[in-house]
Parts: C-alpha cells; sequence; structure tokens
DNA sequence: ATGAAAGCGCTAACAT
DNA sequence: ATGTTAGCGCTTTCAT
C-alpha cells in the first residue's frame, strides 16, 4: 500500500507531526539529527505526500487553475497565442512548486466550481472577454486569487496582466504612417467601448490622425483569407491593413496575394503577436511584439505573491510591445515608389528601404 | 464557509451518506421525494463537492495527467503537434467529467510522483522516447492506468496510440517516387532500431527500393532552414526531401529558397503531420496527415476504458495516416518536365506554384 | 430506503 | 525539540 506520514514516524520512532515538519521544511523546530534520520527514511521509503489529504488538512493545495475559454462543450481549440503562454505558465508554476490544473471553461458558473472543487490556491484567466471575467467574479471567488491576462476587466477581486496595446496599435499606426499609408483598414474581432481589441485601435486611430475603415472579422486564418480576397473590391484605395492577431493577418495576406494583390507592393499587412508563425510565411510578417515569457511570468509572479506573502493586490501590469519590420510591409506605391524617393536599394530586408525615405507627409 | 455535505444533509433532515448517493447518482438506495428535496437544497446553497475529500476518501480522483517532456527545469516549450493534442485531450476528457493535471517533466522520477501525489486516476504521456517511457513504468506506477502517445515502448504497464508512422513513410515514398524522385534526402532526429522517426524511415525507404541519404538534424524550423541552406552543396544530385515533422520541412523549404533553389521545381520538400501551418507557406506543403482529434479521442477512450471498467489492457491503437498533396511537391525537372503532360505555366522565377498562388514577382 | 461509525493522510493549535 | 488532540469533507462498510 501507500507509504504515509505515520510509516515513517512509526519507523523513525517520532510522532507523525516532526515527520510533518520536516517533510515542509519546518526545521527550526527539529532537531539536525532527526531530520537527517528521517530524511533517510523517507528516501528510503519513497514516501510521497498526498496532496488530496495536505489540500483538505491545510487552508491551501499548491495547485493553480489556468483556464480558457471552451467555445463549447465540444471544443478547446486553443490559441497559438494562448498556447504559448500556457507552457510558460507551467514552468513558472513548476518552478515554484505548484501543480496546474489545465481547464476549458463553457459556462460561467464553472469558474467558481473549479475553483472550490480543488479548493485552488489560485487562477489565471486566459483571454477571457472583459464581460465574462466580470460575470465570473460576481459569483464570489472565496480565497482564491485570481489574475487576468489578457483582460482590461480591472475590479476588487481581479488583477490583470496585459500587453500595453494602446501603444502597440500606436506603433503600428506610426510603422505605416511612415512609409506613407493614409487609407488604412483595422481588422480584428467585433469591439465595444473596453477589452483589448478597442484599446489597440484607440491607439491605431489617434496616432493615424485620420478615419480608418474597420473590418470586423473572427480571428482566424481562414476569416482572413476571405477579408483578403474581398478587400480591393470592398476598399479599393485601402493600402494597407492592421490585423489584431498575426494568424488573422497571414490569412489576410494569402487571400490578398491569391486575388493578384501584391505584398506589400499593392497592400502592406501587419499583424499583432510575433508568433513563431510570423517568420514562416512570405513575405514575412511586420508585426507588433509583445514578450509572452515575460507576460506568463508576470502573471505568475502576481499569483504567487498574493498566494504565499498576501501581498496586497498589485496594480494590474502592463508591458511593453515594439515594433518588428519584416518584409509584409512597404511604402505606398511599392518598390519602385520608394526608391524614387531616394533610397538605393542595397541588399537590406525588405521593408525597411522606405521608412525613412517617405517620411514627409 | 464552505457550503459541506453535512450542511445539506442538515437542512434536508437526512443523514450525509444520503446526501452524498444522490450526489453520485446512487439514486437505486434514495426515494424520489428526497431525491429532488436534495437536489433542490444542493442548488439553492450553491454546494460543489470538494474533490480533495473525495480523492481522499474514495479510491479515485477523477483526475488525469496530462505529462510532457520538459527539456530541462527552465523550458517547457510545447510542439505545435502537442499542443493540438493536449486541447482535444482536456475536452474528451471534460465530457467525461475528468479533470486535467498538465505536468513537465524534467526528470524520470517525477512522472511517478506526479501519479501518486495527486492519486490520479490515469496519465497519458506525451510525445516521450520510448527508452524514457521503460524508465518510468519500471518505477512502479500503482494503481495508475497509463496511455502513450507517440511511442512504441509496448510493456505491461503503458499501452499507446499512434500513427501508422511506419504507413506514413511509404506513402511518402511512392509519392515521391510517382513524381519520379529516387535520388532523396530523409531529414528528421537521430534515431536507433525503434521509435516513431525509425518507423517512418522503415517504410519510406522499403517503399523507395534504394538507398537515400539521412540528415539528422533537430525538430525545428530553423534547424531547417540550416539544412535547406546546405542542401545543395551537400547533397547535389537529391531531387526531393522527406521531413519527419512539418515544422522542420518548412524550414528546409525556407532554407532552399533562400539559397536561390526553386521548390518544387528543383527539390521537392514533404513533411509530415499536417498541422495547419502547411497552409500558411508558400508554396503549401505536401505532407502525411494524422488525424489529431481521433487521436486523442482514442487515448482518452482507452484510458476510461480501463479506469472506470477496469477493462484488460487494450491493445495499442494504430491510427490512419493519408497523404496530402500540396504545392511543395512536383515531378522531377520541375514544372518544364510536368508541363510535357500538357499544362503551360508563366515560368516565373519564385517557386510559388502553391495552391492558388499567383506569382507575385 | 436510510443511518452510524470509522477512517482516508494530513496539518493547525495547543500541549509538554 | 517533540507529542497530542482534533478535525478537514468525504466515502466505505456495516447496520437498521
Amino acid at each position: 500500500m501507500r507509504v504515509t506520514l505515520k510509516d515513517i514516524a512509526q519507523r523513525a520512532g517520532v510522532s507523525m507531526m516532526t515527520v510533518s515538519n520536516v517533510i515542509n521544511g519546518n526545521s527550526a523546530r527539529v532537531s539536525q539529527a532527526t531530520i537527517e534520520r528521517i530524511e533517510r527514511i523517507v528516501v528510503e521509503l519513497g514516501y510521497v505526500p498526498s496532496h488530496s489529504a495536505r489540500s483538505l488538512a491545510a487552508k491551501s493545495s499548491r495547485m493553480v487553475g489556468v483556464l480558457v475559454p471552451a467555445a463549447d462543450e465540444e471544443s478547446l481549440t486553443i490559441s497559438p497565442h494562448n498556447v504559448a503562454i500556457i507552457g510558460q505558465l507551467e514552468r513558472e508554476l513548476r518552478k515554484r512548486a505548484y501543480d496546474v490544473l489545465l481547464r476549458g471553461i463553457a459556462r460561467p458558473g464553472e469558474v467558481a466550481e473549479a475553483l472550490r472543487a480543488w479548493n485552488l490556491d489560485g487562477a489565471v484567466l486566459l483571454g477571457f472577454l472583459d464581460e465574462e471575467i466580470a460575470t465570473f467574479t460576481a459569483a464570489s471567488t472565496g480565497r482564491t486569487k485570481i489574475v487576468a491576462v489578457d483582460s482590461y476587466a480591472d475590479n476588487p477581486v481581479t488583477r490583470g496582466v496585459r500587453t500595453d496595446d494602446f501603444t502597440g496599435g500606436r506603433l503600428a499606426a506610426e510603422h505605416l504612417k511612415g512609409l506613407g499609408h493614409v487609407d488604412v483598414v483595422f481588422a480584428g474581432p467585433r469591439f465595444a467601448g473596453h477589452g483589448v481589441v478597442w484599446q489597440r485601435f484607440q491607439g491605431f486611430r489617434e496616432e493615424l490622425g485620420a478615419d480608418c475603415a474597420v473590418e470586423a472579422v473572427n480571428t482566424t486564418y481562414d476569416a482572413g483569407v476571405d477579408l483578403g480576397r474581398r478587400l480591393r473590391a470592398e476598399h479599393p484605395s485601402a493600402t494597407a491593413v492592421f490585423a489584431t492577431a498575426d494568424i488573422l493577418a497571414i490569412g489576410i495576406q494569402a487571400g490578398l496575394q491569391e486575388a493578384g494583390v501584391r505584398v506589400p507592393d499593392e497592400v502592406s499587412v501587419m499583424g499583432f503577436d510575433d508568433l513563431d508563425l510570423c517568420r514562416y510565411v512570405r513575405p514575412t510578417l511586420t508585426t507588433i511584439a509583445q514578450d509572452l515569457p515575460e507576460k506568463a511570468a508576470t502573471a505568475v509572479a502576481m499569483l504567487i505573491g498574493e498566494i504565499e506573502r498576501d501581498e496586497a493586490p498589485p496594480e494590474s501590469a502592463t508591458l511593453d510591445v515594439r515594433l518588428v519590420e519584416r518584409g509584409s510591409t512597404g511604402p505606398v506605391g511599392g518598390a519602385a515608389a520608394g526608391e524614387t524617393a531616394g533610397v538605393v536599394a542595397g541588399g537590406g530586408p525588405a521593408g525597411t528601404a522606405g521608412v525613412g525615405a517617405v517620411g514627409a507627409d
């Protein structure tokens, strides 16, 4: 059968509590000699603590939930962006000896349920909409600390880690404007007066200093292809598209090319995230990069801070973004136009050539 | 405080056991009237069972582990292929009311530890090497049922779900041979006399009916690029490459193009897996497809079968594969050679013969 | 059809 | 520096 604390205690001729203290590193209360003896026996017998028992007896489970949206009970298609984060979260949590419960959420009520069922110490909410988060937290979360990634739904029980989406939008506009683009399409999922997409739009719009068409589309490759195909017909004068996700941008680019539109010579395309994917496609995708590992690390640090040191709920964190120029963006009018503006194509990476060239508005 | 069984019992004027039976659907032992009364109170009070307590008292936890390799304690970079599977596994398990513990494994001992610490009912091992699995299972796994995905390490305690890798290799060779390719390079991670890669190689080699060069490279985009760049120099006469993973093939293709080699006109490239990625690149990637959702569903079905019905350890399952032809493979000698069959093309410089792609240069 | 007792493996709060 | 006493919330086993 299972090796228990009691077994160790008997074998060592001490009480269970002493063993418990040794196991949990409460060495202050035990003599060096017994510590060593117990540790030897633990190894010898191959003792593994029961987390269920600990979770039941103590107020903590050393387990945190990573909760992701599950469209319906039928699917859990994790977005490439969330995928990257989950891996990093697991790694950060494991380093700190926390285990991870991975859970798709189909109905709002499932959040509170998951938290209480396993007596989770904390939870990371990944990519939920602001209004969903409000719903979750309305249903009292008890003692579980919560951090929301990629959400602007600040409220008494939820802090967040997010990218500086507003600045990301600004940088995108700055880049496109610098290349001479004025007539631009903003493509992303439908948004209202808040949330990640809204922030990006605000920043983009403000920096652009002009109106821009908005295309509400799903964040998928296929939706992008569809938009790319009809872009010329519906926005004949547009010279650039800014998509709120790389996967969408890549689809748009493919749709454009399929329709015979040259990228970036006729239409420039930008994405957001800087997934590995951006380097795989042709032209390579210009995008706004966010530091995913840091995002995960920050989320975990915030969570653990609250859990272990019972720190005051920290401020929500906003991480920096930066522009990554690749091949999918170029000066208005195409390479030719860029060159007549005075730049000598020297063998530098495509896309960077035009930046200084078209500088004047 | 927490709502417990006891609270429900008191409120309903019955014993805890009756409530417990209702909660667990043991309706045979309770009258219809009390069932309804109890269910009403459960909802009213918002009762959520404690999984820790249940796991402790019962012999089951209704939790299964999804264990993935973690190169070192520092990283958990889940491969795109495993990522897709994890999402599907979670979905299948959630449908059956099992929770998922996601755990990166850095040291062999961590497997047994994870299983026992949480009293897991089962575990899915994802993408471990055959020899690693042997190590895990050597350290007795107790009552926990285990299924290994993508492994050939059959042994008394581990069944597996795998792709028909041998046939996959055969199909690849058949396709390339049909296009006239004879001088071909096999690219994949180093392999010995067993395992996924070995199977693919065996099938490939046998169908090809000729010797072929083997390039041992890591399964990454960058390693692929590197190989692509030097392919012409090191294998001047080769007309095709078969890579054991899409991501690798995509890198190879990029490296080739970068070196001025046209794909597929001068060199054809094939991958394995059929990730979404294959449709995003140009030319689109010909590959061997495996049904990932089915793979996950099968793994879960096997696991649950063992857990719940205590079925005899089933046979390991081998899933079908099929060829998906896209733009990265073509007849030896290039489109020109193919055109003798009747097709006239624009003879464009870039190798953009992919589906729907129009020459953009 | 329902209940009482015992304990799963552990830890918190006090002893000593 | 170590031991004792009570549970944590649930299920099992055996009554009734």
